[in-house]
DNA sequence: TTATGTACTTACCATATGGTAAGTATTTCT
DNA sequence: AGAAATACTTACCATATGGTAAGTACATAA
């Protein structure tokens, strides 16, 4: 059985959660207390000013991610990529990372997520077969967060437009265009 | 000369581009206001409340978008979507589309965007080479629009981690992406 | 000339928000 | 046992926020 968590940790926890689902303007610190049956001071306590809070989410998720990207284990570059990627997916991360680049004049004068991305970058690196420039890299990394990224916020607005029918083969076509676009640039 | 623009059109202006900006919950009726020169009630006696300020933005900013794409004449469908591709990226529109669909549980219980979306559906059944699913349909423009989207808000950001050197080449691999899109969809 | 509608304004209010200050209960170290 | 650190709490505050109520200036219509 997991050991019970640091008070700290919850907190980051679920102001991951809340964070990534409202943006930084969205939430505020007694929104995050409530659900940890605190009070805000109890957050204060620990991170001192909301802002500091979003930087250590930001920075936990990142080495979160980069750990996963490093943890992941497969036959190929590419089913570890599309693992991961799929990963990406499933998470809530990815609303975290859009959130921060949206709201970054707003609140970042740095780039927690740089440690991940570069992290990414590594990968495609050792593991393009044609070797391309590091923008090129990046290029084809906006790429597939970006592909991810929408996926998963417009889903919602699909089905509702749209219906739930339209959920299933969304889901189908998105897994497809993952998979051509990691062969794409990894072979 | 241009008309002076009417009360109401100028608040919509300056709403859109505050909402796209910032979000929902990121901009005050008081900072709107400000910047029109007006009070917040000036807004209020327009449009009642907050909210329906912003259906309002929404519905007009679908309402521009659709026109743009009518409006639009090119030798081809290709290079007519390509025009209006590079419209989306120019224009804050895609920044208010993401911060909609973003905060749509939110905020909206209906889809402003639809009509919009339905447009960009019924040009690409007009002119897709194959006959596809509308779902297939959906799912390209999903990707076409997360593309020009993640390019936008993680532009600012890339040059702030990697430099504004790489902006250039970030545009040029996206200007061609686009255009490799647009070509495997229409031919 | 009076009435009506448009486009606002000032005054005000309840609530939410981030943050400070000071105190308390419990565990850990010496 | 006493000191110190941890993990909070209650009390409080200044400011921001969405919204209501009532009044004003001005143009147009009857």
């Amino acid at each position: 059985m997991t050991p019970p968590l640091k008070p700290r940790e919850t907190y980051i926890r679920i102001a991951t959660s809340k964070f990534a689902e409202f943006g930084y303007r969205g939430v505020s610190l007694d929104a995050i207390a409530k659900e940890a049956g605190v009070t805000k001071q109890a957050l204060l306590h620990f991170f001192g000013t909301k802002k500091k809070l979003y930087e250590a989410v930001l920075e936990d998720h990142a080495a979160d991610l980069s750990a996963h990207l490093e943890a992941t284990e497969a036959p190929s570059p590419q089913e570890r990529l599309l693992l991961h990627a799929q990963f990406l997916t499933a998470s809530q991360g990815i609303r975290l990372i859009i959130r921060a680049l949206m709201d970054s004049q707003d609140t970042a004068d740095h780039w927690p997520m740089k440690s991940y991305l570069d992290a990414l970058l590594s990968f495609l690196q050792m593991h393009a077969k044609v070797p391309r420039s590091s923008a090129s890299h990046l290029s084809w990394i906006n790429k597939l967060i970006g592909l991810i990224q929408y996926h998963i916020i417009s889903l919602p607005a699909m089905i509702g437009m749209y219906g739930p029918d339209c959920a299933q083969s969304l889901e189908q076509e998105f897994e497809q265009t993952l998979r051509d676009e990691i062969d794409a640039i990894l072979r």
